[in-house]
Parts: C-alpha cells; structure tokens; sequence
DNA sequence: TGTCAATAATTGAATGAGCAGTAGTTGGCA
DNA sequence: TGCCAACTACTGCTCATTCAATTATTGACA
C-alpha cells in the first residue's frame, strides 16, 4: 500500500517522465495487483494470509525445519514484537511449536509442527501455481529473464537500506 | 508484509525453480525494500505517510485538484472505509477538504487546498528524487526500458484481479 | 406520486502491525 | 567473583485497516 499515483508524461515540474518511472510504477502495481490475489485466495482455500505462509516458508526452507526469532525477523519484513504475536497465532492454530534453545535460555526456536509441514506443502503448491498464473504467464521467456537479471540485485545485496 | 520465502534452485517438488521465479522474487522484495525505505524517509522529512501522499498525488493529478470518494477508492488500492478515515485524517490536518457534490447530495467531492497543494509539491519533488535514487539508478537504460516493457500489463489493463 | 432497490459515504467492532519500554539471560572484564 | 552493558524475546499502547452494518439520497417504475 502503497504510492500509486499517476505519472502522465506532460510538462509539469513535479511529474517529470523518466524512463524508470515506468519501470517503478510496473514494479509497484504488479507486486500490489499479484499479492491482493494472492492473500485473498489463500484465505479462502487454507483460511490463513499471506503472512502465515511467509513463515512456515521460511521455517521449511531452514536447516530442521527450525529458525530463532531473530533469524525468522531477518529474513521476512517484519519486526520483532510483530513476529511475536504472529507466532503466537500460528502456534496456537498447531502449525508451529516453540521450542527452547540448548544452551541459551534467553532464545526460543520456532520449528514447524508436522501439521503444519503439512499445510506448508498444500499451500505453498497452491500459491505456486497462483503466482505462476497472475504473474509468471503473462510475461514472455525474455521478459521473464530480463526483469529477473535488473532486479537480482534487491535481493541479493543486504545493503539495501539498513534503517539509518 | 508478503511472501518472500526462498527458493533456491534445487530438487525439492514444492520449490521448482523456474524462470519467472526470480522474476517475481526481484518484483516482491524491489517495491517492498524501496517502499520501506520511502515510507520512512517521507515520515521524517514531512511527517506524513506515504498513503497520504498517495491520495495527494490523485487529487493534484484530477481535474480540479478534486475528486469524489468513490473516483479516489477507484485510483487507490483501499477500501472505501479506509479510505474514509484516511481523508478524515488528512482533513484533519488542513490538507485537503470536503465539499458537497453539485446535484447529488450524497456525493462528497476531495479537494485539495493551497496548503495541501504546496504540501504535495514539496513532499512529490523529494519522494521523486528517492524513487530515482533507490529504484531508478540502480538499473542501466536497458534494464529499466525492458522492466517498463514486461511490466506494463499490470497497470494498463483493469482485467487485472477484479474481485471475484 | 409513492415505493423501493441501488448507490454514496460513514460508522462500529475486530484484527493486525509498529514503537517504546520491560524482564530475563549472557558474556566480558575489573 | 561481581558488575554491567548487550542481547533475546515479549508486552502495553496506539494507530491504521478491513468487514459488515447503517444512514442518507437517488432514480426508476407502477
């Protein structure tokens, strides 16, 4: 959510056309337009958001199906007492479970429950093939390859805007 | 805030890697990342959000520096509710105002008045420049006319998720 | 003209997110 | 050994957003 507003090449001195601006805008309707998709169909299927998927993704995709907080904050966009209360509602939903950390008493592990392994797989299929249809068909093999290699590097480089 | 799990290339049925993958991935965390870094950057400088500045852009770039709840809900990505109590806030804050609609007495037309217009204009010159600065440089020529090309699908045509 | 479904916008209740502050734990160093 | 700054995670408060219900108005049609 999100800046969206109209960008006509004209003359006016705060609208300068620019050739990113395209670019930008391409940027921010495609994610805004795919991700509303997105959250609404897999409410409806699996009745939880986006949010939730993000973190069972993460959790599956780490070394014993397990990650820290701090590790979970690093690597989704949240903040920590958001992260929190998230876990909170997807443990008490069964789909993770918290768990002590050998060795430091002040960490907690967040690991996925077999259930929610369960729904980790059946879900993420789903949204799979959703981002597939919204977003990856309607662009050509060039295209596709072309905005993966301009973007790679939002990625890629964690020096992208370190908060101060 | 969004999916971002990751995907790396490897075996895994529910993790196939594909071309529009990555594609997708730069799509999701560029707008996230730039956004971000927007959002906070307009908060301290003009002590605004960037939802703000998002319904000042759609007002200044309407006839009349104006246009009716329903026409705003339209061009933005709220809902009509959320809408409401953002121009409450806005209003508030003398930026815009509330008029009656000539010749349909449940309409309510936005405006913007001179202190949000100078507003807009000081807070669009600097947003601007960071969408440059973030976005725009950080892609060659080429990469920013081919990212315009493939994305521009998705906010030219309305075709695009309608709900249901 | 009177009725009533459709439309414009607002409001109430509930949810989700962030910031700032807190409690418990750790590790280094005098 | 004892102290203290740094770190991990959680909690209180507040704000922003949505869904569903509400109010006021309109326009079409009998």
């Amino acid at each position: 959510m999100v800046y969206s507003a109209g960008m006509e090449p004209n003359d006016d001195p705060t609208r300068p056309a620019t050739r990113w601006n395209d670019a930008w805008r391409g940027v921010l309707f495609a994610s805004a337009k795919v991700l509303r998709t997105a959250e609404r169909e897999l409410l409806a299927r699996e009745g939880f958001p986006l949010t939730w998927l993000d973190v069972l993704a993460q959790l599956y995709d780490a070394p014993g199906n397990g990650l820290r907080m701090q590790e979970l904050e690093e690597r989704s966009l949240f903040t920590r007492s958001g992260l929190t209360r998230l876990v909170d509602r997807i443990e008490a939903a069964g789909l993770v479970r918290r768990e002590s950390v050998a060795g430091d008493r002040r960490g907690v592990r967040v690991a996925l429950t077999s259930e929610g392994r369960r729904r980790h797989d059946e879900a993420f299929v789903e949204h799979f093939r959703l981002i597939e249809r919204e977003f990856g068909r309607r662009l050509t093999p060039n295209q596709q390859e072309a905005v993966a290699d301009a973007l790679t590097g939002f990625w890629h480089d964690e020096a992208t805007a370190p908060p101060e």
